[in-house]
DNA sequence: TCATCAATTACACGGGCGTATAACAAGATG
DNA sequence: CATCTTGTTATACGCCCGTGTAATTGATGA
């Protein structure tokens, strides 16, 4: 009698743990930490437990791989905005604020795995590490696009004011995210603009309506 | 042979869900969400782990109210601020933006606890509506102070300018207390002051500065 | 002082957890 | 086609989880 295994193909290395780590994070933004077990993340990646100790050293080890590969993507996906590099200083601003605070940045399943992480990050130094570089990378390219639109730009002042932008985006991202329902559509990129203008002394409203206009 | 049980004493049913809350709460903040198992409440309490489903009717149960509890305690903690009350919109409005981004307020166990609801707010509508609540009572706050320093105030920019400046203080709440390294000593407050009164068109810093040269 | 009552302890239960290890088979190598 | 390597499955282990239930005991009132 020959007991019937699942059966099974072999995959490249990377493919596997690409898959894995996909898998726990869709499992952590929907379930919260607790929903990612290995035995639903094998599951979700369609293997079976017992693989996922093959590609990583333990469990704690995938989780820092998939918060690794998220503050990646999320970093991709703030220089990817500006990828249209023939507009102005202003606009370009403009657009890169109004992105962090629309869909799909602004994102229910997002915040629900930023917060899922938190533990890790306070706790876990190289978790810690990836956090302060992303949120490092992500202010020093806002501090770069405040630069280009400030006539006199001093050197202390312009960090005051990216941490100060930084602040406004990420509140407005967070409360956006975690409750949508007590906004009016379009209203936070909105409120966004027009924050981030004030402290900066500069008109980013119409710097964005000029660029919907534009490309509608 | 009578076997020897561990002595005990009744307590007041409030005291004893208060203990039991309390010991729900530190473990959260400190450990995450798992570290909140019933049998680690209950020792933190010094009770026994079946005494939680005497006064709860089951661990979500349990932490339910501990999340009320704690959105209480900031509720509490924001109003007791403003109880000098024989000062001016201006400066109380600073004593208020500046005790936002201070410790206690600003705090690593906090933002962890915040973080460790955050699954929870998503997915129970009561916990929920326990932070949309807590979240407009902060707000409406905020939007009363900012009504007495305006000149003009008009409903619609009221409303926007209140969302905006709770944006602010939020996101440098969060930064400052997950990774309060980054920032030099005193540097979130200042900052958050300055865009807060940017965002109003009012100078906050020189009022909160009167306002530690009066009590120093 | 003693009976009553319920707050509290004690313990058992089924299940899921992360991990360790052995058996198997897919696919490359010759 | 035979062999080897190793990616993958399968299974077991010990531990902890939340819950259900019975036994005990501290406090209260007659």
């Amino acid at each position: 009698m020959t007991t019937d295994r699942r059966p099974y193909k072999r995959a490249a290395e990377d493919v596997r743990r690409d898959a894995l780590i996909a898998a726990a994070l869709e499992l952590i933004a929907e379930g919260g930490p607790k929903a990612a077990t290995v035995r639903a993340i094998a599951d979700k990646a369609g293997v079976t437990a017992g693989l996922i100790r093959h590609y990583f050293t333990s469990k704690e080890d995938l989780v820092r791989e998939s918060y690794r590969r998220m503050m990646d993507r999320m970093t991709a996906d703030n220089a990817s905005v500006l990828e249209d590099t023939a507009q102005d200083p202003l606009t370009r601003l403009a657009t890169f604020v109004a992105a962090s605070l629309m869909p799909p940045v602004v994102d229910a399943t997002r915040v629900g795995l930023w917060a899922g992480f938190m533990h890790g990050v306070q706790h876990d130094p190289d978790m810690r590490q990836v956090h302060i570089q992303t949120y490092l990378g992500y202010r020093d390219l806002l501090q770069s696009l405040i630069a280009d639109v400030q006539t006199a730009p001093e050197a202390k002042s312009l960090r005051a004011m990216a941490i100060a932008c930084n602040g406004v985006i990420d509140g407005l991202w967070m409360e956006a995210s975690a409750v949508p329902e007590v906004f009016d559509d379009g209203e936070i990129p909105a409120i966004g603009l027009r924050a981030v203008g004030a402290i900066l002394g500069v008109d980013l409203v119409t710097a964005n309506q000029a660029r919907l206009k534009d490309k509608p």
